[in-house]
RNA sequence: GGAGAGGUGGCAGAGCGGUUUAACGCGGCGGUCUUGAAAACCGUUGUGCCUUCACGGGCACCGGGGGUUCGAAUCCCUCCCUCUCCGCCA
């Protein structure tokens, strides 16, 4: 959620900046004022009753104990009025702010003054693009084709035990996502990150806070039983873990990595695209999490890309760095990169990484904050990155290390698969 | 899953309808003393919202929600969580 102080005094500013995502933003922050404003004047008519009760029966308990019996009573006669105004007051207030709520919900995050103007993905930018694409021969196969050919990766089975879009995978398959994620830790760990291992399911209130609720409810699984949703990234649970908390500034900035398998319903995606492990419901993924100073966060952005670039040249992989326009930005993003792999057979850029600042989006709702200079409790910044999504970079590994003799394993791997290349 | 006990300020821990605007202690911060430090002593000490140019003032918060009452940390209902014992179990 924006601050609602940030409305209230930038409010052209912030229209400005919402703009970008072509929305009705003066519209949307109109509304919210509106409320605002409602809420204000209702709180301060109910606080003055409320003082008047309090008065008032401060003077009964006195009168009570003094044994002045009938200015008890007399006293005690006037009460009834003014808590019927109290409690007609405190559901109007009650509703202001639940509307209110509701309205600045619906607000998405301001885009960053360097977010591209843009509707759709052709309107990214292209940032950067490095690493040789493979000249792969003619008859060069997808993933899905090398993964049945090789007994590593069998989309139907999956199917056969939950449904489509969940990959299993077997022999040096399995080793490889195992090599994967501990490489990912390891690098992430010697950048300084701490290693969490969080719950794979979480309440309502995680989901709200980091903006999953009400935004995105059909896109999580549901165990209705209980009430808990499957991740759909370690980035709720590892970012929850600082909801409600008060941080030293000496603290900041805090750095956490978690590896999390992460599911995803993806409703309403289907085609040519998503063939194989191009888009599933389940995948693994390293997420790296940072919580930083407002006036740091953009350079922690910058170093949370560098180090995302290390791990997909040291994979030996093609990529490029896409700055997202406002458009194609996530609801609770101000600026986003993407990470595009090159996948060879298929000839296509294969999104593997999303590196976002929230700046103050998140942790309004988290309300996770550090104590400044002056003391003072404030918001702190979130951002957060894949460090990295694991199925798209097995995919293009396989494609792109395509060999007659099998598939190469890029030489930073092998320490940890123990082989240097996947044969039949 | 069953039975019992309990959830109070950064920690520890009283309070169990109206001198609680939450005691005492520890810790934190500021000060006095001191060459400096320790000790001692004095003061101070949370979060959110409303209001005010400001100083300040008001309201709410004793696990969450609801209720009784002129008045609730204190009584009632309900949910959540923690601990102990029993049961089950990787």
């Amino acid at each position: 959620m924006l601050e609602l102080s940030y409305l209230r005094e930038l409010r052209e500013e912030a229209v400005n900046r919402l703009n970008k995502r072509n929305i009705d933003a003066a519209g949307l922050i109109a509304k919210a004022a509106d409320l605002d404003g409602t809420r204000r004047t209702t709180q301060t008519a109910l606080d003055a009753k409320q003082s008047e009760l309090n008065d008032l029966s401060r003077s009964i308990g006195e009168l009570m104990k003094g044994g002045k019996k009938t200015e008890a009573e007399a006293a005690r006669a006037q009460t009834t009025a003014i808590k019927g105004d109290i409690q007609r007051m405190q559901e109007e207030l009650n509703a202001v702010e639940t509307a209110l709520r509701d309205q600045l919900c619906l607000i998405p995050n301001a885009p960053n003054a360097n977010v591209p103007p843009g509707k759709t993905p052709e309107d990214n930018i292209t940032v950067m693009e490095e690493g040789d694409k493979p000249v792969l021969p003619e008859d060069a196969k997808p993933h899905w084709e090398l993964g049945e050919d090789y007994g590593i990766l069998h989309m139907d089975l999956g199917v056969k035990l939950t449904g489509a879009g969940f990959p299993v995978y077997s022999g040096q398959g399995a080793k490889l996502q195992r090599a994967l994620i501990s490489f990912f830790l390891d690098r992430a760990i010697a950048a300084g990150y701490e290693e969490i291992i969080p719950p794979h399911m979480v309440n309502a209130e995680s989901a709200f806070a980091t903006g999953q609720l009400p935004d995105k409810e059909g896109q999580m699984y549901h165990a209705t039983a209980d009430g808990l949703y499957l991740i759909p990234t370690a980035e709720v649970p590892i970012t929850n873990l600082y909801r409600d908390v008060i941080v030293e500034a000496d603290k900041l900035p805090i750095r956490n990595v978690g590896y999390t398998p992460c599911f995803r319903r993806e409703a309403g995606s289907y085609g040519a695209h998503v063939r194989g492990l191009n888009r599933v419901h389940q995948f693994d993924k390293v997420e790296i999490v940072r919580i930083e100073k407002p006036e740091n966060s953009y350079a922690a952005l910058e170093g949370m890309v560098e180090h995302v670039k290390g791990l997909l040249r040291d994979l030996e992989l093609p990529y490029r760095q896409l700055l997202l326009c406002g458009g194609d930005m996530g609801f609770s993003s101000a600026l986003t990169y993407d990470m595009e792999v090159w996948a060879g057979a298929q000839k296509r850029w294969l999104e593997v990484s999303s590196i976002s600042c929230f700046e103050t989006y998140q942790s309004n709702r988290l309300k996770l904050r550090y104590r400044g200079e002056d003391k003072k409790p404030k918001l702190a910044h979130t951002l957060n990155g894949s460090a990295l999504a694991l199925a798209r970079i097995v995919a293009a590994i396989m494609e792109n290390n395509q060999t007659p003799e099998g598939i190469r394993m890029p030489k930073a791997l092998q320490a940890y698969t123990g082989f240097d290349m996947i044969r039949k």
